[in-house]
DNA sequence: TATGCGTGGTT
DNA sequence: TAACCAAGCAT
């Protein structure tokens, strides 16, 4: 039998410099990149489609040019601008990064893997990515994209999860000297072009005659992974408060757990059964009575399915410490898809929406 | 190593 | 339609 031919990593860059998408966060072929605009949309990108952080990106960009400027925002505005891309922990980090950048680093971002992964928020995978894709390292990062690209092409039958130390050596060891950065991104977005989680393009994938799972036929086998639990259910009352002004009172969710630091209802704790009424009076604003909301919303996080049932009710009072007025209606936007999703819910439409 | 962390798109 | 999954990290 012939020796297997190694996929060829110049094949990969003509393909990437044809048929790369423009995102904003790219600039022109080959060209240096900004640590920090890098580090910013790698932040974004965990977990979460480029689709989805394109305008977020923009935004952001926009209200925060350089790392200064965003190590002197206050934490809570850098949340409220993060609100709806979800995993919270994940500003409150990428705030934290900046001020070290910021402080103990002049400014500047460090430019090894190392150094970088020292940072708050910054893991293997991120830290490998700026090291690329900004400071020119031959590296590549491992994110879930380069895990199914390489398992396919090498027949990786261990779980993704549990090798991607392996992962991370067999593609560094396939990246050029020349152009690492665009060799790094190159295998990313040939996963997130040509080898999807199904329905891969061999047709026209670069590596098709180097991929040991289009050979066998077994694009489908690759990667292997675990089955995931189903999502606990949750249960709890919210309570919704408004003012003359049709405002809705919120608050900082100052518990360790989902949502930490942005804006919610007033709520009982989240429990495996229904809230007891002593357990929905202790969690009562004071103040009105309250009217109970029709039906249960029902939110998805990655491991809970959280079940909430809505009191509303009405007060003239002012805000306590640690509370706002939300204008609740219009501007979503400084809010957690939960806490939009219980605003919404059920919600008395004004005499304007109800005329159109 | 396993678990806790959001949200939205796709099939 | 109910999984499945996305440019993962921290503990």
């Amino acid at each position: 039998m012939s020796a297997p031919s190694t996929p060829c990593a110049d094949r990969l860059l003509a393909w990437f410099k044809r048929h790369r998408r423009a995102l904003p966060w790219r600039g022109p072929w080959g060209r240096k990149r900004d640590p920090y605009r890098v580090w910013l949309s790698e932040i974004m990108l965990q977990q979460t489609q480029a689709a989805t952080v394109v305008p977020r990106y923009e935004a952001f960009l926009d209200r925060w040019p350089t790392v200064d400027a965003l190590a002197r925002a206050r934490e809570q505005e850098v949340l409220d601008a993060w609100a709806g891309l979800g995993y919270y922990r994940r500003a409150r980090n990428l705030h934290r990064a900046a001020q070290v950048v910021a402080t103990a680093w002049g400014g500047r971002f460090p430019g090894s893997v190392k150094e970088l992964e020292s940072l708050p928020g910054v893991g293997a995978y991120t830290a490998a990515a700026i090291a690329a894709l900004a400071f020119g390292v031959r590296t590549v990062a491992v994110d879930g994209n380069v895990a199914r690209v390489l398992a396919r092409v090498f027949a990786i039958s261990t779980p993704a999860g549990r090798s991607s130390r392996r992962l991370q050596a067999i593609g560094a060891d396939l990246a050029p000297e020349a152009l690492p950065g665009e060799f790094a991104e190159a295998l990313i977005e040939l996963g997130a072009l040509v080898c999807r989680p199904r329905g891969p393009r061999c047709d026209i994938c670069p590596w098709q005659s180097t991929c040991e799972a289009f050979r066998t036929g077994r694009t489908a086998d690759f990667p292997v992974s675990v089955p995931r639990k189903r999502p606990a259910v949750r249960y709890s009352v919210a309570f919704r408060l408004t003012n003359r002004r049709g405002e809705v009172l919120l608050r900082r969710q100052s518990d360790p757990g989902p949502f930490q630091g942005m804006l919610v209802l007033p709520a009982t704790p989240w429990a495996a059964t229904r809230p007891s009424p002593a357990a929905v009076q202790a969690a009562e604003p004071p103040g009105p009575a309250w009217r109970r909301v029709a039906g249960l919303v029902e939110h998805g996080l990655t491991h809970l399915t959280l079940r909430t049932e809505i009191r509303a009710g009405a007060t003239t009072r002012d805000p306590a410490p640690g509370e706002i007025w939300h204008p609740g209606r219009d501007d979503g936007r400084r809010l957690p898809a939960y806490t939009r999703k219980l605003l919404a819910h059920g919600a008395v439409p004004e005499p304007a929406a109800a005329a159109r």
